[in-house]
RNA sequence: GGCCCGAUGGUCAAGCGGCUAAGACACCGCCCUUUCACGGCGGUAACACGGGUUCGAUUCCCGUUCGGGUCACCA
């Protein structure tokens, strides 16, 4: 007759504290009918990948949106896989996009009643809950080493069985009380074991907050709960953690699915209360007319920093995780452009069950309508924050005159029908470079109806008439009269009905003067352009093109001779 | 291979027994327009396949195929 007391002792000698002690210290929490309990339980084993910061974001919003709790939790019980400076990161990385816990890791630090919220911290807790499960007889010392159980797995695939520490395979089940001192006095390593009630022939069901009913095997497996290391394995921690902490909604990625039985199991064998499990399906990439999830390693848009380094706002990229998150999403935006995204209604139920392939497209479609949104000092700054750090120079050149750039970025903002030219601050310099004399490059290439002679004597006339203080229908009215005596149509419709007996229309017209000045085909106004620009740098650019063109004209007719 | 999950246009997706099968992004055309952008209008484009159930299946059931996930002393 196995005496568990005994073993329990000898297996955990200093460990006093029993999980009595546990449920006192941290009492269930006094929360609102239907406040949902949440958490984000990343590894820190590197760079925030976006999947991350999108089930983070959905835990988040399930907390706020019904009066809960949203805490961060540190999962570092691998050191191999750990990296320097791993949580910091993760705080950083999830303070970017607004995301700041309610309770564990904030920045700055550690805070609420239910810490520690970092595993390598919680060592006694799992300890003691292992103990309670060996006294009870639903753990037990493991001493197989790694060849033992690869002989079991090898004899199993030959045999066509299930691998696995299971049933008859589960060895170290059956070993004595005194086999077992033997091999602790003995200091032989050991991991713990559940000894799995299940039975792979019964099934066992969960509803899914977002995939439905699933129903699986039940586990069968010894799984391993406490390593040689004495560090819990993901499955114990994850129910000792999450009961203790008053989870009462997991959400995490469906590649968890399959273990969901096991936690089923150790709720049960511990004497806790599931919580309810929300899985969600991954990001996907393409490849090669393939999907497959984004993955950390191959795919650098995985990595938050991408987007930030690309400068996207942290508001776009939300955004754009809210429509993928909820289809609905878009159309409440429509109805509500100028709320904020925390008023919308989430519902898990209407979360997709399979991969979305991440879509450049719409991230930036959603990004330009963010961007539009915006006033132009929330431009100016998002834009000013984003060079300092990957183009200095461009930064210094805006903060030189932060409302000479203001202004630029003001030009035609507002109103129903914004501009959306900016999809990422990095597209900012491209569309401002002509307003800067230090990155202005000239380019008075011509459209090919447009002779250099004529663009020629198009900015000599003009310069003539060139006005500094005409507003903008003043500015477009001396266009429009330049147009006859130069051979122009003023009127575009008439000039498109007959072509004939025109060099061309306004639009030609005008394009040769915005050429001219900004070296674009495309801009936004141009008499605003010209206003922002100044008269000098107006009058200078003015003449550097006609001449340009002067010269132009003189060879082409020196070629044709 | 076992076990799970999924399948509507190029992408994201409405749909939940009877619809000319929404909408968004992308693409194309037209309109507006001094250019662009914005906006408006329109267009190309989809229910994976085979069986059932039913008066009737995109919808329900079963197979097939395909895609994804998972089978660690990693999370």
């Amino acid at each position: 007759m196995t005496d568990y007391r005994k073993i329990a002792a000898l297996l955990f000698p200093q460990i006093h504290k029993t999980p009595e002690d546990y449920a006192a210290q941290y009492p269930a929490r006094s929360l609102p009918e239907g406040a949902a309990v949440t958490r984000f339980a990343p590894s820190p084993t590197g760079f925030i990948h976006i999947g991350a910061v999108y089930a983070a974001m959905i835990a988040q919003r399930l907390a706020r949106q019904s009066g809960g709790v949203f805490y961060l939790r540190i999962e570092d019980t691998d050191k191999k896989r750990e990296v320097e400076d791993g949580i910091a990161q993760i705080v950083r990385g999830l303070e970017a996009f607004g995301i700041v816990a309610d309770e564990g890791f904030v920045p700055g630090g550690e805070t609420g009643a239910y810490g520690p919220y970092q595993q390598s911290h919680r060592g006694d807790i799992y300890q003691c809950y292992a103990k309670d499960l060996v006294e009870r007889g639903l753990a037990y010392p493991c001493f197989c080493t790694e060849e033992d159980l690869n002989s079991v797995r090898e004899k199993q695939e030959a045999q066509k069985l299930r691998t696995g520490y299971y049933g008859a395979f589960a060895h170290c089940r059956e070993l004595s009380d005194e086999e077992i001192e033997n091999k602790v006095r003995a200091k032989t390593p050991f991991v713990l074991r559940l000894k799995s009630p299940g039975r792979e022939d019964r099934r066992i069901s969960f509803a899914d907050k977002i995939k439905g009913k699933i129903e699986m095997p039940e586990n069968d497996q010894d799984l391993v709960l406490l390593k040689r290391d004495g560090i819990p394995t993901y499955h114990f921690a994850h129910a000792v953690d999450d009961h203790l902490m008053g989870t009462t909604l997991v959400v995490r990625g469906d590649e968890w699915i399959s273990s969901t039985p096991i936690h089923m199991q150790l709720f049960q064998a511990l004497g806790f209360k599931p919580p309810k499990y929300a899985h969600i399906a991954p990001i996907m990439k393409e490849e090669n007319g393939s999907k497959r999830k984004l993955s950390k390693r191959k795919d650098p848009e995985a990595a938050v920093l991408y987007y930030y380094a690309e400068g996207y706002p942290a508001a776009s990229v939300l955004e754009y995780l809210d429509t993928i998150s909820n289809s609905n999403f878009e159309d409440w935006r429509r109805a509500n452009p100028a709320a904020d995204r925390w008023e919308f209604p989430f519902q898990l139920s209407k979360m997709s069950q399979s991969g979305a392939l991440f879509d450049l497209n719409k991230l930036n479609d959603v990004s330009k309508n963010c961007i539009s949104r915006m006033t132009a000092r929330e431009v100016y700054e998002g834009i000013a924050s984003w060079a300092r750090e990957y183009d200095p120079a461009f930064a210094a050149l805006l903060e030189k005159d932060p409302d000479y750039a203001k202004a630029i970025l003001s030009i035609d903002r507002g109103g129903s029908k914004p501009r959306k030219d900016l999809a990422k601050w990095a597209d900012a310099k491209a569309y401002m470079a002509y307003f800067y004399q230090e990155l202005y490059q000239p380019d008075y290439t011509l459209p090919e109806q447009v002779a250099p002679a004529d663009a020629a004597a198009v900015l000599a006339a003009y310069e003539k008439v060139y006005d500094p203080e005409d507003d903008k229908e003043a500015w477009f009215a001396k266009v429009k009269a330049l147009c006859e005596p130069l051979g122009f149509s003023p009127d575009v419709k008439a000039y498109k009905k007959d072509p004939s007996g025109f060099k061309g229309h306004v639009g030609d017209l005008s394009t040769v003067i915005r050429i001219a000045v900004t070296s674009r085909r495309n801009t936004p106004d141009l008499c605003a352009i010209m206003g922002l620009l100044g008269r000098d740098a107006c009058f200078q650019r003015l003449r550097a093109a006609k001449e340009y063109y002067q010269s132009a004209g003189a060879s082409a007719r020196a070629g044709v001779k």
